[in-house]
DNA sequence: AACCTGATTTAGGCTTGGCTAAACTTTTTT
DNA sequence: AAAAAAGTTTAGCCAAGCCTAAATCAGGTT
């Protein structure tokens, strides 16, 4: 792995650990990126410093790290490659949705602004990828996920469409299976039919 | 760079450089493979100890080295995920032909043998990429070339139609600002108003 | 308030690739 | 045929990442 590859996935560890609700860059214990990492605690300090002195991150030693905004506007542009990648993946080439994330993972490294920016237009500029996850605009803006929430976190409904997934391949595939996909209409009866564990991994509407 | 890019490199070198006629694998000094990476001979020498011990190379000390037939498919396998997404960038995100290879370069090295089959099949299993270059299939053959020679070596003729350039992004760019493309028309006149340097690498054949 | 316990960082070592300088081979020149 | 020149390899060092083991710190317990 690259120099540059190796800090990037770095960044997109501390913003995806950082991002779990809605608020704001969240502080990030440097054993919750080893594990999320693959790799053992004193190599991502080792890291955390020299992001730190990139001025990508900061460090209170003992409590954790969090990006700093330089920090976040890289790891936004890696997020927005990776899922512009995803979306030609499947839009395109035809894979399916669980097959997409670890070519995407080699994807989004690749270095070239031009070729995000005609992808995006080859694309017709989607706003979110094939799980539903939001495409951050060139800009770093979000497209707006109001109205969506866990399965398991809807109260009442009558009828509700699947608008995003939280999955891991194997679940997504298994989802497949089931015939669920982005725009799924699901009813009260799924709430007892479905494995369990999906409900707080399908991202709902209602409708 | 990952441990496998750095290979890859390396068996590109090998494969470019000891193909330069049509013959077979020739040997390959470790002096030119490092003036061809950007790179120190000690460099080199190291890798190819290392391909050696893969079975992808064979090492004369102080003479050179070659690819074997294992190395030789590797290579080939690179070459064709090279030019399929030379293909991609310029047929369908409207990159123009010397803007697309530092890019494919980067893309070459992404690890998926479905993406590259889907690539291939979503191009329509083109037998050229944007500079004319043949492209392998899957099992290693080629589109025969026959009858292509740079201009130079064209004697007497009428019309000749360009099938190919060898050229840097600098030239590629000068040439496409004359005017000039695949299926270009030329004439005798050509001769003398073109670049002299030019006349080795256009690839014509007489129509 | 002193003490555990667990989390985090520092220390020291390994691997891989790069480089320079020195040694060695091959080739060319005299 | 010997010497010089050119090219290639070996030796020894640096950088960047990862690891294990040993220190160090934070926070809860007694």
């Amino acid at each position: 792995m690259s120099k540059t590859t190796h800090r990037e996935d770095h960044l997109k560890a501390l913003y995806a650990l950082g991002h779990s609700g809605a608020g704001e860059s969240e502080w990030v214990s440097t054993n919750q990126m080893a594990s999320h990492l693959g790799v053992k605690p004193p190599s991502v300090t080792a890291m955390v410093h020299v992001l730190t002195e990139l001025g990508w991150a900061e460090h209170r030693p003992y409590h954790g790290a969090r990006l700093t905004p330089a920090g976040e506007k890289l790891a936004l542009a890696l997020v927005r490659k990776h899922r512009l990648w995803e979306t030609f993946l499947v839009e395109r080439l035809g894979f399916e949705w669980d097959e997409v994330h670890d070519i995407a993972e080699q994807l989004e490294h690749v270095d070239s602004v031009a070729l995000v920016e005609r992808l995006d237009q080859y694309l017709g500029h989607p706003d979110v990828d094939p799980h539903g996850d939001p495409i951050p605009k060139a800009d770093g803006t979000f497209r707006n996920m109001e109205g969506v929430m866990p399965l398991s976190e809807l109260g009442e409904f009558e009828c509700a469409v699947v608008m995003g997934v939280k999955a891991n391949d194997q679940t997504l595939s298994a989802m497949r299976d089931r015939g669920l996909g982005l725009g799924s209409k699901l009813t009260k009866n799924d709430l007892v039919t479905l494995p369990q564990a999906w409900l707080t991994q399908l991202m709902v509407k209602t409708s």
